[in-house]
DNA sequence: CTAAAGTTTGACACTGGTGTCAATGTCAAG
DNA sequence: CTTGACATTGACACCAGTGTCAAACTTTAG
């Protein structure tokens, strides 16, 4: 698939898709014409890493993270001691960012039910297309 | 408390608390000489400011959400159906930042465990200062 | 009284993530 | 072959969040 479907299908723009590889969170193969072309797991990488980074996660930080993903997947017991080092301190801030985003999200809730807005919230709730 | 110990406090710098202030996330008095004095409640606000900040919740709906919070707090039945619709359209915003990062944050522990590595998981998991 | 530390406002500047435009190339449909 | 949709690269630009520095004032310590 080029670029533009995956844009279609991620919602993320091309011009940030071509940004993300520039940032070397992506990977690309090119047709004889030079066009990007792309495999349906890119889909979700691309999710993912649009996602991180809206996050707040910078992108250096993105590569590591979906890096170590990777390499869980196909269990490789390598790990230099440093990189486990920094996995390990961005897992507090990943902590800490998820721990305040609950906490806001269950005071939206709370508002919006003492509000009477019951309906909205069912309509938030039921999607969970999460990537 | 002046705010430079605010500062101290909380780990965020006197430059962005006058930012935020700026940006109407946070109110403070004036001693007579023009400084600026906060009370204890502060902390917790510049603190949870911070958070959301960091995680990627531009400053202008920081502001939404946190007075929401404190509408629901002292339970204000007054709710503009334009608010709600915005704080529900917010949410769904929350919730999906909220699974990328448990996402991520499970793929970490999972690598760190894979890796021999679990001792610096349990330095990570523990404090939970998070605010 | 003086020096050091803290505060105030204001300005300049940088970075990272995005939008947008331009010039050029490729491909598919009429 | 021409037209229109989509790709490519590269540049310019913008905004938000931060850092940093300067000049002036206040307060605290010695």
């Amino acid at each position: 698939m080029k670029i533009g479907e995956l844009a279609a299908r991620t919602g993320v723009t091309t011009r940030l898709i071509r940004y993300y590889e520039q940032q070397d969170l992506l990977e690309a193969d090119r047709a004889p014409n030079g066009y990007r072309t792309y495999a349906e797991a890119h889909v979700e990488r691309v999710s993912r890493v649009a996602g991180l980074v809206q996050a707040g996660i910078p992108t250096r930080l993105v590569k590591v993270l979906l890096d170590a993903e990777l390499a869980a997947a196909r269990d490789e017991p390598t790990c230099p001691r440093e990189v486990a080092e920094q996995l390990a301190t961005e897992l507090v801030g990943v902590q800490a960012r998820i721990d305040c985003l609950t906490r806001s999200r269950d005071s939206i809730r709370a508002f919006l039910r003492a509000t009477q807005n019951e309906v909205l919230l069912r309509e938030a709730d039921k999607p969970a297309v999460a990537v």
